[in-house]
DNA sequence: GATGCTATTGGCTTTGCTGCCAATTGAGTA
DNA sequence: TACTCAATTGGCAGCAAAGCCAATAGCATC
């Protein structure tokens, strides 16, 4: 239904088409999953036909790994301002990881962990999604390493390998989310804070040091 | 190759015939993927028409489901021998994690968690594979709990949950092999013993103290 | 207003998987 | 040996996706 009819065919700059189409691919692979990043589906959600989406993607597998950065692109920004961000100020790695345990638990990271497992999945047979993904997985540990180093600076944080660190927190966040799709209902409870306790415990924080207030 | 030719149809019981397609799934699911599992393929594996994996699993997904669960209960049972079984003596709930930590850290746990991140993600899509998917996972879990409830009776741990603790450890597991397809190679050294340390910390041992001799 | 560039259309063919089924044939049984 | 039943064959059609491309039609420029 989305603007459906017309018709008339609308010509745009191919930037902001190109653009459109990514955002598109980004929804869908996001809401629906990436298999569902299909020329016919892209081009319904935007009132085209499907030869455009192949004229600006003449590989689907190039979409789909765009439509992946696209995403977590995106959502890391959201979850882990960077230090050069504008709303983030001085001396606040501390409250920027709290906020972001507080985002992790909440309903609307559960599409990006589904995200994350699909497209960890599909990677095992498409190259170019692959080199995306772990674009993106080095992306999200080297935010959360260079947040720790602040943190260290400002001596709110205690640790030696800020990297190593890192790389663990994000593990259990992602084995904490790999049950999205299964039996997550059954483990609620046991897993419900076990990234941060990890976290603390890696930061030499004490118990909640990194719980929200 | 396998058995190539013929051409003679060699008639077997439905039962032998019916085991060889899920062991021949199961072993597809494994090493190409569950995706691979299709009538064809796996008609081809075993030197027979497509048209006889019809015959006995109608519905494609009921055999990849079995597949998956044929292959995780096996490995279940390599893994971590439950207390009935034979090789299993009394008093080595210890030794039995001990060797657990070990197996799982050998290249030969690769194609198991790849098989686990690929049917966690299609269980998004696949409601009959879901629900084995829900099935084995609670079965892995409880095959710790139970080890670690024989622990305790040993006096080998001390767990106030023995659920509870067997689910944060296998999430932890989960964690770490989640990156067998991307960026497993950046991140093998902080990741190395992370789930033997976490399993540590919540049965109350000391640093090591599941860490074979 | 005419012209040229290119975004866009609306098909095409190939491929692979699924679900289905009538005919055949092998093996155990009377 | 002949019979019977079920395992096995070897096809069928439907569908959805990918990759491809000649023709069409907006928009900018002259």
């Amino acid at each position: 239904m989305t603007s459906r009819g017309a018709g008339k065919q609308v010509r745009k700059s191919a930037a902001e088409r190109r653009g459109e189409i990514v955002a598109a691919a980004a929804r869908v692979g996001l809401q629906e999953g990436l298999e569902c990043v299909t020329r016919q589906r892209i081009a319904d959600g935007l009132g085209v036909q499907p030869g455009l989406i192949h004229h600006y993607f003449p590989v689907v597998e190039e979409l789909v790994a765009e439509a992946f950065t696209s995403a977590t692109a995106a959502e890391l920004d959201g979850l882990l301002p960077s230090t050069a961000a504008p709303e983030r100020v001085g001396g606040d790695a501390l409250r920027t990881l709290q906020r972001f345990f507080t985002l992790i638990s909440g309903a609307e990271f559960d599409d990006i962990s589904k995200l994350w497992i699909n497209a960890r999945h599909l990677s095992r047979y498409r190259p170019v999604l692959r080199d995306q993904v772990v674009s993106q997985e080095l992306r999200w540990c080297h935010r959360i390493e260079q947040i720790i180093a602040e943190g260290v600076g400002e001596r709110s944080f205690r640790c030696d390998d800020p990297w190593a660190a890192a790389v663990r927190i994000l593990a259990v966040v992602d084995g904490a989310g790999a049950y999205i799709n299964t039996s997550a209902d059954q483990r609620m409870a046991p897993l419900a804070d076990l990234a941060r306790r990890i976290a603390e415990a890696e930061l030499g924080l004490p118990a909640d040091g990194l719980r929200s207030p």
